[in-house]
This record gives C-alpha cells, sequence and structure tokens, in this order.
RNA sequence: CGGGCUAUAGCGCAGUCUGGUAGCGCGUCCGUCUGGGGGACGGGAGGUCGUAGGUUCGAAUCCUGCUAGCCCGACCA
C-alpha cells in the first residue's frame, strides 16, 4: 500500500477526550474515530488490525473443531422473555420498537438464539457434541462507556456455544475452549491469564477470565506470580483428548489467580510472600459452564440412547474482539507509539523511502515492496514527500514491528536499513536481504487482513 | 444515576472574571529553499464561539433551559 494513497489520519497532538494511552494512541494513529459516546468508526487501519484479529480467532476455532455462524445483531424480545432476561438484564440492554410496536433488542450476548437455533433443528445425542461460535457486534449501553474500544458500547465479540449430552462432555468442552484461548492470545503476543471469575448475568459455577495483565486494567487481579512463566508455546493438543485437554486446564489453573470478584484472602495468603502479586489487569475473554440454565427452561433437549428426551449441558465462550486492540496496545507501546506484535500488525514492515522522486530510490523501495508482496507480506511504502523526521515518527506512532529504510546514502553502500520497532536495532543489508530477512520473521505469523 | 467539569477553525488551546463583533500553536493549501528523527521563510484558506431563549444600544463574554462530551463513584466484557 502506497501511504499517499492510504487514508491514515494520523494526529501529532493527543485528543483532549482521551486518557488512557490505547485510546490516545488509536486516535492519533488514525485508527478509529468516535461517533457517540462508547460507539467508534473504525478507520483503515484499525479496520485492519480488527480483522487480523478475528482471522487469529476464526482460525484457532477451526482448529478447534468448532463451527462459525452468525446470528442477527436485532433479537426479538420474545426468546428473552421466555428465559426470563428480558426483565434480569436491565438497562444495560438496548431495547427499541419497529413499526409495528414490537419489541426487539440490540443483542448483548445470544444464549437464547442460538438455543432456539439448537432446539429446532437438533434431536439426537448423536448429534453432539457441537460447538457453535459467531463474531458479531454486541451493544450494551454501559452507563459510563470510557477508554476508547476498551469500554465501549457497540463492540465486537466472538461468542459461542457448546452442547453436550454430559457434563463430563461439556466440561471438555470447556477445557478445550480454555486451551484454544490461550493459543488465541499467545498468536497475538499476549499473555492472558485464565482467572477463577464471577459468572454475573450469564450465569453458572464454573467460569474462568483471560486477564491481560496492564496497569490501566479494569480489575484488580491476585495472582502467584509463577503463572506468568507457564506458556503454551508451540506444543500440539490434541482438541479432541480429554485428557490433554484437562492437563492443559489444571496446568494453567493450579496456581492462585484470581480477579476481585472471587478472591480469597486466605487462600492468597498460602501463596509464598515472595510470588504474591496485585496488580491490574484487562478482560480479553471469559468462558462458561452453566449446565442446564438455559436448555431446561427453554426445552433444548435430545433424545439419548434410550430414547429419553434430556436437557443438553452447555457452556458459553466469549472473546472480546475490538477490546483486544486496546488490550494488545495498552501491553505492547512505547513514548513513541504502538508496537504492534508480529501476529496482528496491520502492515508486516514500512518502506520508508527518504528522497521520493530519486530514480535509484524510488526504484529500489518499489523492488523491496513487490517482494514482499510476492512472498505474501503487506509492505506500507512511504512514498509521500515529507521529511525524515516526520517520517520516522508516522512509523513509530502507527508501530509497524519492522522499518526498511530506503535513501540515497545507503544506497551508495548498496544497502538499506533494516530496524526493529521494539528494539530501536537496525541493521545495513543489500535490499533483496532485508526481504528475506523479513520472510523469516514472518515464518508463522502469516495472517489475513483487509 | 450521584458528584465535578467542559463545549471558541481539522487538532490542542487563549480570550469569558471586567460586554464593544475573535486570536495563538499545530495541521492544511500555494511558492521558494531544504532533505537520515515532526526543517526555514513568504503568501493563503478556514470559525453565525454546542444549541434555544433572555438581559443589553451592543453578547464568545452576563442569565436560564436544552444537547453533547470528559473525569470520579456506583455498574460492566
Amino acid at each position: 500500500m502506497r501511504l499517499s494513497r492510504y487514508f491514515l489520519p494520523v494526529l501529532k497532538e493527543n485528543p483532549a477526550e482521551a486518557q488512557i494511552v490505547s485510546h490516545r494512541l488509536m486516535l492519533r494513529a488514525g485508527m478509529i474515530k468516535q461517533s457517540a459516546a462508547g460507539i467508534y468508526s473504525w478507520l483503515p487501519l484499525g479496520f485492519k488490525v480488527l480483522r487480523k484479529i478475528e482471522n487469529i480467532v476464526h482460525e484457532e476455532q477451526a482448529r478447534a473443531g468448532h463451527i462459525p455462524f452468525q446470528m442477527p445483531i436485532l433479537q426479538s424480545a420474545d426468546l428473552w422473555r421466555e428465559s426470563g432476561r428480558y426483565d434480569d438484564y436491565g438497562e444495560e440492554m438496548l431495547r427499541m420498537k419497529d413499526r409495528h410496536g414490537r419489541d426487539l433488542l440490540y443483542t448483548p450476548t445470544a444464549e437464547e438464539l442460538v438455543t432456539d437455533i439448537f432446539r429446532s433443528h437438533v434431536g439426537s445425542y448423536r448429534d453432539l457434541p457441537l460447538t457453535l461460535y459467531q463474531i458479531q457486534w454486541k451493544f450494551r449501553d454501559e452507563i459510563r462507556p470510557r477508554f476508547g474500544v476498551m469500554r465501549g458500547r457497540e463492540f465486537l465479540m466472538k461468542d459461542g456455544y457448546n452442547f453436550d449430552l454430559t457434563k463430563e462432555d461439556a466440561l471438555h468442552a470447556y477445557n478445550r475452549h480454555l486451551v484454544s484461548y490461550l493459543r488465541t492470545y499467545e498468536r497475538m503476543g499476549l499473555q492472558a491469564i485464565p482467572m477463577r471469575a464471577d459468572s454475573g448475568p450469564i450465569g453458572g459455577d464454573n467460569t474462568h477470565e483471560f486477564l491481560v495483565l496492564a496497569e490501566t486494567g479494569e480489575s484488580e487481579v491476585f495472582y502467584d506470580s509463577a503463572v506468568t512463566d507457564i506458556r503454551l508455546g508451540s506444543r500440539e493438543i490434541d482438541y479432541d483428548s480429554v485428557e490433554a485437554c484437562r492437563a492443559v486446564m489444571e496446568q494453567f489453573t493450579a496456581l492462585y489467580a484470581r480477579t476481585d470478584e472471587t478472591h480469597d484472602a486466605a487462600k492468597f495468603a498460602e501463596v509464598p510472600e515472595a510470588r504474591r502479586r496485585v496488580a491490574r489487569g484487562i478482560e480479553v475473554g471469559q468462558i462458561f459452564y452453566f449446565g442446564t440454565k438455559y436448555s431446561e427452561p427453554m426445552g433444548a433437549t435430545v433424545q439419548g440412547p434410550d430414547g429419553k428426551p434430556v436437557p443438553v449441558h452447555m457452556g458459553s465462550h466469549g472473546i472480546g474482539v475490538s477490546r483486544l486492540l486496546g488490550a494488545i496496545i495498552e501491553a505492547s507501546h512505547d513514548e513513541r507509539g504502538i508496537i504492534w506484535p508480529e501476529g496482528v500488525t496491520p502492515f508486516h514492515a514500512g518502506v520508508v523511502n527518504l528522497k521520493v522522486g530519486d530514480a535509484e530510490a524510488d526504484a529500489a523501495s518499489e523492488a523491496i515492496c513487490a517482494a514482499m508482496t510476492a512472498a505474501g507480506l503487506e509492505p506500507l511504502y512511504d512514498d509521500t514527500d515529507e521529511r525524515a523526521g516526520a517520517k520516522f515518527a508516522t512509523q513509530d506512532l502507527i508501530g509497524l514491528p519492522w522499518r526498511i529504510t530506503v535513501g540515497p546514502r545507503g544506497l551508495k553502500n548498496g544497502v538499506v536499513e533494516l530496524t526493529s520497532r521494539r528494539t530501536g536495532e537496525s541493521e545495513e543489508l543489500p535490499p533483496e536481504e532485508a526481504v528475506k530477512k523479513l520472510i523469516a520473521i514472518y515464518e508463522g505469523h502469516l495472517v489475513r487482513g483487509m
């Protein structure tokens, strides 16, 4: 992409409305624009990252055997009356009427609708297990939205629902989700710690939240510092194996890690003092097992092997897709701007032409972009007439993890500069070598963008 | 929803107390010079001062209502 033809309205100064760093940087980097309190337009750069995050979620869901589908944003109140949640949800649910006076609502979550789909079409235990998920916009009419996309009213969320014959099967689904979520976050360059949580309006008694440690987090968290040493890494896990999933779940949840909602001071005191940590965290996902809470009242049953109808055991699982952008930035930035992890970066590298109009610099820059594109990498080619300082400042702000600087000075010696955004380290290389190095860096990190 | 605050050019702000018809920086447009960390000089464009009403010869400025946004709290992914 040529920067001169892209739409990247960066701001030099901090907008007054933004208080926390991720909100400030998203506005300054031209990723979002507020439309109303807690409601944002996604400008091209922000939209690109959003799509990459979505695609990682999709890929990891597919790997775990979960099936994508989509439910509507506006839902009839009828099903919600059936479950009793139309009244329970309160003012947070945005309600409206259509021209016929029918009650509609903007979905804050979708247990009712998916349960209705299930009961309409699934009748036999032979159809189980089943896990359906969607990535869809949600709305929760927060009293006080704040912190940009971290606490918006409209937000993009992956929500999944598992249907199983028995509690044991549903707990396997729970563990399988826990593992797949860990993989998902790790691919985004994030460490998200599963913490025992409170189930809130979803209900149920088995639930974990995934927290990214960050000073600006909305939740106070208490944990044994040893949990931060556990990584899934590159190990292969058989999602069909009850044992394998349970082992990972046990490994990640054995140590003390809780949010303030479930914090138990007595149990926390058992953690060796040197490893006790009190910090803040951003919630980026949550998984629930809630048994027959919805299937029973809504009549979501299957016939078992004995021919008798039994209510299915369910769970639901969510990833805050739009909120993840804020979480990633909170966890990865410096005073100059964002630092994208390779897995989610909107462009794989910035190609900065320091002397646009110079035949050699133009040709070398374009050749680098062509070679990157041929290898499946997306360059952001800064072909504008800005001065070097301004170009670098923009690159630093928008946070592409790698920059190739092309200028007459280097080209005289047949080299360009490859610079890491994270470390600031540069090395001079012939253009082909720089591209080769990028290809190696991104091995295993390629995600479809937009 | 309780408490506090704000609204003046695309962004950040001054001007409001003490009423006299709007200004600064950045950005933007044109030109010249410049060219490896937000460059210099010159010349432009851009605002019915959130909105409705009131006071006044005269309102960005004083008064009232409304709307929107921000902060703290309660709530929440």
